[in-house]
DNA sequence: TTCGTTATCGCAAATCACTGCAATAACGGT
DNA sequence: ACCGTTATTGCAGTGATTTGCGATAACGAA
């Protein structure tokens, strides 16, 4: 079950080592269905390994981003991140007054994305591309 | 010449008071033909007012942010400003390896804003999006 | 021009994210 | 099962930005 031999043989392929450390990031976030904060990351990954350092779920969770395995949300100056469900790509639309959070087919990015290739060669960060303004409630 | 009337009409009109150093950080920002980090605006602002303080420019650059005198482009973790030209509105895209910055024009983003307002009534802050990528030389 | 209110400032400290380095531990080879 | 190489960790420190607070100064009213 989950996605986590697929990740670990992607660590490995790539001659990451794989460690308890980096173990207990990926349930933690592959356990949580949506977004959650590094230092949130952090506290659960205490329960498991009590000396474990922030610096450490900070890299193992830039690496994951590397990889492909998940993907950074910023919300309201936050870095949050979320397993990458590749079969489900979205987008977030985050308001900057209540720091509210809404999904996006990556279909509405889709045309802009593409004429940024085509016209400028440049390719946007799409999968961790975060939208900031104000939701219908805050306006 | 310069923008500097209306925007100290601006602060004026919404209550906030006009500061020699508040000044300094429009003249600074003003000056600048292109975008500027919020560092560089210090040590200019240093040689008018030796003793201004980093926070008292980071909160200026953010409060005339807020009033959409300047806006903000996010180069490589760092912030930039340049001063908002009403008659010539841009966008930036970013290379998140050279760090190399090209313009965009707001028509880029205009459908795709167009449907986020329509139909989540969610209004992004376009004046200050980033749009994070490769560009073509570092594909 | 003086005065009172209160927005703003300078300073210090906090926050979030990242980095350098010596000690440690993964893991492929024996 | 043991060893050696070297990726990874914990720890301490750095950089960028923000925030709390008492002192200061802007500016409308008298």
């Amino acid at each position: 079950m989950s996605g986590h031999e697929t990740a670990v043989a992607r660590l490995r392929s790539e001659g990451y080592r794989m460690t308890p450390q980096r173990l207990s990031v990926l349930d933690i976030v592959a356990s949580r269905s949506g977004h959650i904060g590094a230092d949130e990351v952090w506290n659960l990954a205490k329960e498991q390994h009590p000396y474990v350092d922030l610096a450490t779920i900070y890299r193992t969770l830039q690496l994951l981003k590397r990889l492909g395995v998940v993907t950074e949300v910023i919300i309201g100056n936050k870095l949050h991140f979320e397993l990458a469900d590749h079969h489900n790509r979205h987008n977030h639309m985050v308001c900057s007054t209540c720091d509210g959070v809404q999904t996006l087919t990556p279909d509405y990015l889709a045309e802009f994305s593409r004429r940024l290739e085509q016209e400028f060669g440049f390719t946007p960060d799409l999968a961790n591309i975060t939208i900031g303004g104000k939701c219908s409630k805050c306006q």
